[in-house]
DNA sequence: GACATTGTTCGCTATGTGGCGAATAATGCC
DNA sequence: GGCATTATTCGCCACATAGCGAACAATGTC
């Protein structure tokens, strides 16, 4: 019950949704997701490590880059029907298109120059 | 989105999956299901209406009561899939069990004399 | 080692949410 | 109509959570 818990809390916020729905097509790493969303890097970290506990998201470092990515087959059944249904939920929906059209953007920007610009902030 | 959101927020809460759970089997009365779970009336009737707002189950009313089960067929392919997945991932848990343990107790007592003890706290 | 870069943790504030009891429907019975 | 019964809405409080910036950790570069 507890770790179904944890998936449905993280599910329960729309940023977080959204998340999930970004890393569909490809792995993206954690200044990619931030600038996305336009929230302080902060912010989005704390997401990030919700829907990590709930093993929603996996990891991969390499070097000073955190790289976040959808589990596969390896992760529970619960997990991966979670998914399923976000994913088949949403494959229409109009917020998820139009950060599909911004992160198409965001991913010919190399990652070094969205750090940069969040640190101004 | 918002829709979806409404379902995630609606299962966000360990009470109210608790409560789907327990209508797998049966329909049940408010006054029922405020009994299984040991909380005010007041508290109950709200998580009520946030599952409703969700669409994850429905109402008849019966003279003063109001009886609560899970949707068929002609709920939304979202909430199908959602409740599925309720179901599918705490077929097995131990507090669902517990608690069908309890209602299967509850069921035999009169629920007019359920209301009574509400009332009285 | 000193510095820059990338992410996370911490401390804080504002808002949201779960809980209760009291008041208010809404229905049925006398 | 008047009263009892069932459920909901309202007003309130306590706690949880999303957000930010500042401080910190971790890694790579010079």
């Amino acid at each position: 019950m507890r770790e179904f818990m944890n998936i449905t809390k993280a599910l329960a916020d729309a940023n977080r949704v959204r998340m999930l729905l970004a890393l569909r097509e490809q792995e993206l790493c954690a200044c990619q997701i931030t600038e996305l969303f336009g929230l302080a890097p902060s912010t989005m970290s704390k997401h990030l490590s919700i829907v990590y506990q709930a093993q929603l998201v996996k990891t991969r470092k390499e070097g000073r880059w955190v790289f976040y990515s959808l589990p596969g087959k390896e992760a529970p059944r619960t997990v991966r029907q979670a998914l399923n249904w976000v994913c088949d939920s949403l494959g229409e929906d109009e917020q998820a298109a139009n950060d599909a059209k911004e992160l198409k953007r965001l991913l010919k920007i190399d990652p070094s120059e969205l750090c940069r610009r969040q640190c101004q902030k």
